[in-house]
DNA sequence: TCGCTATATTAGAAATTGCGAATATAATGA
DNA sequence: TCATTATATTCGCAATTTCTAATATAGCGA
């Protein structure tokens, strides 16, 4: 395989190796969202935010839909929601149970409210 | 879920978010390679493969064996080989219609020179 | 022991990434 | 028009990544 496909799984790859923007694509799992609600659920300084989507943006990862002075963002391909499942399912076999409670617990606190 | 549990996906991702350490785990989809079988196939300097090995080592992505004079390098569990499977897939789905992405791939080898 | 092979580690430089602060742009409504 | 809201971009700095060159470690056979 020539390296400059691998190059491009890299980029993409890359573009997924942060915290913040994993959030971001789960935040995405249902649907579309304004820029602005990640800031909201996030807590992050809205400059930050940006750039998070701005990387996913460039790699088209993420497409955008633009409804007055909103910017709505969607994941593009659900392959990519796969690839987090995918590591969802690594992370849980690999890391101790507590850690996997604390997940659990995090989201029946999610399904609350 | 905690921002550590989303630091591990990162950090795993971050493993993944390399040319030459794809390389190496395509490699090893049919079973394990000796560490310097990986220089011999992809005409890399020794120490530079030694470092790619210790990223993936150090995330225990890989697992090693050794034999004698030598190290042999296996992926751990075949989860990774899903990742690498689904982000071919992608790749396929999404660079024949993508002008501008492969347009993107150039400047970006470009820069790397 | 010595020398050879395989592999790992360290050091230092260049490039990239991530952050907050400040600034810019664009849409809306008074 | 002006002010406000939502979003994006730029700048400067610290941290991280990646590379090459050099050095270190370990196993093996003479």
């Amino acid at each position: 395989m020539p390296d400059s496909l691998r190059q491009f799984k890299a980029e993409i790859f890359q573009a997924l190796a942060h915290p913040t923007r994993i959030a971001i694509l789960e935040q995405l799992r249902d649907g579309e969202l304004t820029a602005g609600s990640f800031g909201d659920r996030l807590g992050l300084e809205q400059a930050n935010l940006s750039q998070h989507l701005a990387v996913l943006r460039g790699k088209q990862i993420v497409t955008t839909r633009k409804a007055g002075n909103q910017v709505f963002y969607a994941v593009r391909d659900p392959l990519i929601l796969d690839l987090l499942e995918l590591m969802r399912r690594y992370f849980h076999k690999y890391v101790g149970d507590s850690l996997a409670l604390m997940e659990e617990m995090e989201k029946a606190e999610e399904r609350r409210g």
